[in-house]
DNA sequence: ACTTCAATGTGAACGGCGCTCACTTTACAG
DNA sequence: CTGTAAAGTGAGCGCCGTTCACATTGAAGT
């Protein structure tokens, strides 16, 4: 993002032989032709056309057409951190902190549906590949995986540990509920996204998303 | 022509030049084929190779590859009905129809886990491609997809009924834990799969899973 | 029994793809 | 001014999905 600063012809430079920052320049152009022709449908020469670059010129700064996605999907996972703090610092502070607790939960749950439906190209990014089944023995040893989504995993820990010390649930519920709110935050968005369940209007995915949030607390709260 | 000295029956004859049950054949070969490389890295042209059949024999029983991958899923969601069927009928009867209700809503989410991480698959096959983002237009108008999960979901609805008729849950909260209670458990299926969450012993997955549709249940329980 | 025909499988071919490699161009450090 | 490493090029490999003209087969009609 940082290019075109210091000199008025630096583009033009840049443009008669080298590019510039191919690799951002690749990662932008990725994210709009998913968005286009989906995750499957996206190639890496395309890309490159779409560039006025060789397509061989994409391997000066990725590997390989996973490892340009892997890049995505780790962008678009900060972006996704980067909307649940701003969700969560929008909410109205109130005294009662487990209301506000509360409210920040279902903040997060809106941002993640919102992400899903507004982005669905960095969504897919993030879940759609994931190369499931035996083919992924090569993979670094789940642990990346695991820390991939750390960010925003965290992110809801913390707020699930703000509802605890608000006492609105309890010890033990608090291990189980970050299985449970994950599952079915996550659930909900990639079933919106797959087109499986009634996408209606925007207010209406954010009552159905504030639904199934108020009934996750619900299920946790203290009788 | 020299298949077998003694009775060429139907099924080698066939073998010399027709094959017989091709578009089975390539069904069962393209579930196995994904269960090694994954959805993205199946290939029309090896399954074709793994019969010993052409592959533009594929194009006389299915359109194009995507053709195939839909019946594919077609039959891995008849498959997943017929777990739940299963599923449901092996819960011990009880006197309480509560209970009784309960152990068939956990039993439905243990059945799902269970195909998803039992048939990866077949899992993906179903949920796996979705053809997200802009590029489907040409698709059938949204009933089609909403019928595709009609078998499984139409179940799982008929439990919530049970569950309401034994006022486990109320009037109201019956037509939310639709959509919550699908998207819990298939939220917590997705990331299993995706290997996003610890994917730990059989029993430790049941125990999830069942600590998972206790809570949905715990959030629509009348108090 | 012979013909006809629809169904099914073949092989070659087209364009697009991911990826590699030898080469060229550029920017910059010494 | 020059050498060197980064960055881009273009040809080409093998695989892919898909198409098309053609070959093979089983069965139905006469």
């Amino acid at each position: 993002m940082k290019i075109s600063e210091t000199a008025p012809n630096a583009d033009e430079r840049r443009a008669s032989y080298h590019h510039g920052d191919l690799a951002a320049a690749l990662k932008t152009v990725a994210v709009e032709l998913i968005a286009q022709r989906g995750v499957e449908g996206f190639s890496l020469r395309e890309a490159a056309v779409a560039l006025k670059v060789s397509p061989s010129a994409a391997y000066r700064h990725f590997a390989s057409k996973a490892d340009l996605l892997a890049a995505v999907s780790e962008d678009a996972l900060a972006e996704l951190a980067e909307c649940f703090r701003c969700a969560m610092d929008a909410v109205a502070t109130t005294k009662n902190p487990g209301r506000l607790a509360v409210a920040r939960f279902q903040a997060l749950g809106r941002a993640y549906v919102r992400f899903a439906l507004d982005h669905p190209a960095r969504f897919q990014a993030i879940f759609g590949l994931s190369s499931t089944c035996e083919a992924r023995q090569a993979n670094t040893d789940s642990s990346a995986t695991e820390h991939a989504h750390a960010a925003p995993y965290l992110i809801l820990c913390s707020v699930l540990d703000d509802l605890r010390v608000a006492k609105v649930i309890g010890k033990s519920g608090r291990t189980e509920a970050e299985v449970t709110a994950w599952s079915a935050i996550h659930g909900l968005a990639s079933l919106m996204v797959a087109g499986m369940l009634p996408t209606p209007s925007t207010e209406e995915v954010e009552a159905l998303t504030d639904q199934v949030t108020g009934r996750v607390v619900r299920a946790f709260t203290l009788k």
